[in-house]
RNA sequence: GGAGGGAUGACUGAGUGGCCGAAAGUGCUCGCCUGCUAAGCGAGUAGGGGGUGUAAAGCCCCCUCGAGGGUUCAAAUCCCUCUCCCUCCGCCA
């Protein structure tokens, strides 16, 4: 949630909400139902001061006044009684107005939508196109049956299986061992999760198409394990020394995709379900900013570390998404699509999901809300389908990047007869 | 699934209708004391919001005792619903 005051006093905090995709209006409408709701609050509270005051005297007073006391009471009772709807229903619709309003972008992205991210650097090269492309190996090969789960549980469900499950596992367990050297806590945390906590982890009501609902339960499948970690915090009030807290969540992600239809329809490179290695730091807010590029490095350190071609981009203010300030994208080299795509993200959130959480840090000047972060430090679907191109060997086999051996146990995986 | 007990400030914990935003203790901050440390002594110390200040300070007010609703002139305290925790019984591993 964004600030309201904020928005109200500072041009620069409006401009940064501006330069994302909102409905023209919508800010204003924010505005003036917030001058609404002071001016209807600012007419209660004198109200109830002075039902306070009258009631506090009856409590003083001689029991044979009290009679007469309480009689003129009672007023208020009833004045109050149709005023304070009115605020509820006022504050009720600042609320929802101002969930509608994405965080601002910070005055360092780009301007512009999906195709304005600036490339920060590039690392490691443009390899041709292997024999196979990453859907037609992992056939050939026996990692991913999609026919199998398209039947079990319709497009976009595959089974994964044979070597491939290794590869997920050790991909999984180098990956956290690389985040436990860098202070995360390894966390399984909760897949299902309660409305409240999608609201708080700044999900709702922005990307809830995406999500799936168990309706009978009241419960909704996470798409990120970024979701429970955030709540991991919920109304926590920091000592500045506790701060940076870092965690390494690992989960199966499940998502809709609506509006994907016909997108990537080939192999598991978007598919309903996958597991994910997700890393989620609470920042004091004057340190967010490096603990962002601590981010990006371990998750250049990863991709890079298992032999992966990719680039950095500093995603543009329209294509940010409601939550974040900033992001970068880890794209890796497709072979076979001859582009990049996203393996990787990371982003900055400032105050936004912590606004929701009341997480805050204890600070000389007043508690003040902490920055939260997130970053992908596996998707291990994706990082596969990656590896099947890259490590593809001309007899149609499949090399073990160096670091994940001694996880898997083997180097190689060979062709089928 | 059934029966009962509980949730109070950073933490422990008292408080059954007005004198309670809340005893006491711990912690923390400042001061005193003290070769150093520990101990001791004194004072202060909840959060959120609105108003008034150019700003900070200050001042005034409102809300908050798990969450939401209700009764009452008045609720931490009484009633209802929900969430979570604990104990016992049953069921499953």
């Amino acid at each position: 949630m964004i600030d309201v005051r904020r928005l109200r006093d500072e041009p620069e905090y409006r401009a940064g909400i501006e330069r994302k995709r909102v409905r023209p209006g919508l800010i204003d409408e924010v505005l003036a139902a917030e001058e609404e709701r002071r001016n209807l609050l600012g007419e209660v509270e004198r109200l109830r001061a002075e039902q306070n005051a009258a009631s506090k005297a009856i409590g003083q007073a001689a029991p044979e006044d009290r009679p007469a006391r309480i009689e003129a009471a009672a007023g208020f009772k009833e004045r109050l009684g149709t005023l304070e709807p009115r605020l509820a229903e006022v504050e009720e619709t600042v609320r929802s107005l101002a969930l509608q309003i994405p965080n601002p972008a910070s005055i360092e992205t780009p301007d512009g939508g999906e195709d304005d991210g600036t490339v920060v650097r590039t690392v490691g090269g443009q390899p041709a196109a292997p024999a196979l492309d990453h859907a037609a190996l992992g056939e050939a090969l026996g990692f991913v049956d999609s026919e199998r789960g398209a039947q079990a549980s319709g497009s976009r469900f595959a089974y994964v299986m044979n070597e491939a499950v290794l590869l997920e596992l050790a991909l999984v367990q180098w990956v956290m061992a690389e985040l436990v050297r860098e202070g995360f806590t390894p966390v399984v945390p909760p897949v299902l999760v309660r409305e409240q906590t999608m609201e708080e982890a700044g999900f709702f009501p922005t990307d809830r198409a995406q999500v799936y609902e168990l309706g009978e339960d009241e419960l909704f499948l996470v798409g990120t394990s970024e979701v429970p970690l955030s709540a991991l915090h919920r109304g926590d009030l920091f000592d500045p020394d506790a701060l940076p807290l870092r965690y390494g969540g690992f989960s199966s992600c499940f998502r809709r995709e609506a509006g994907t239809y016909g997108k990537d329809t080939r192999g598991i490179f978007r598919v309903h379900q996958f597991d994910k290695v997700e890393m989620f730091v609470w920042a004091h807010p004057d340190r967010s900013s490096e603990e962002h590029e601590r981010i990006l490095a371990t998750e250049e350190r990863i991709v890079g570390g298992l032999g992966l071609p990719y680039r950095v981009m500093d995603i543009a203010a329209g294509d940010l998404g409601a939550p974040a300030a900033r992001k970068f994208d880890l794209e890796v080299w497709l072979p076979s699509e001859g582009r990049y795509r996203e393996l990787t993200s990371c982003s900055n959130y400032l105050d936004y999901s912590a606004r929701r959480l009341g997480t805050r840090v204890r600070d000389a000047d007043g508690n003040r809300l902490v920055h939260t972060l997130n970053g992908t430090a596996c998707a291990v679907g994706r990082t596969l389908l990656f590896l099947f191109e890259h490590f593809q060997e001309a007899d149609g086999g499949l090399a073990v990047p160096d670091v994940l051996v001694p996880y898997t146990g083997f180097s190689r995986v060979e062709p089928r007869a």
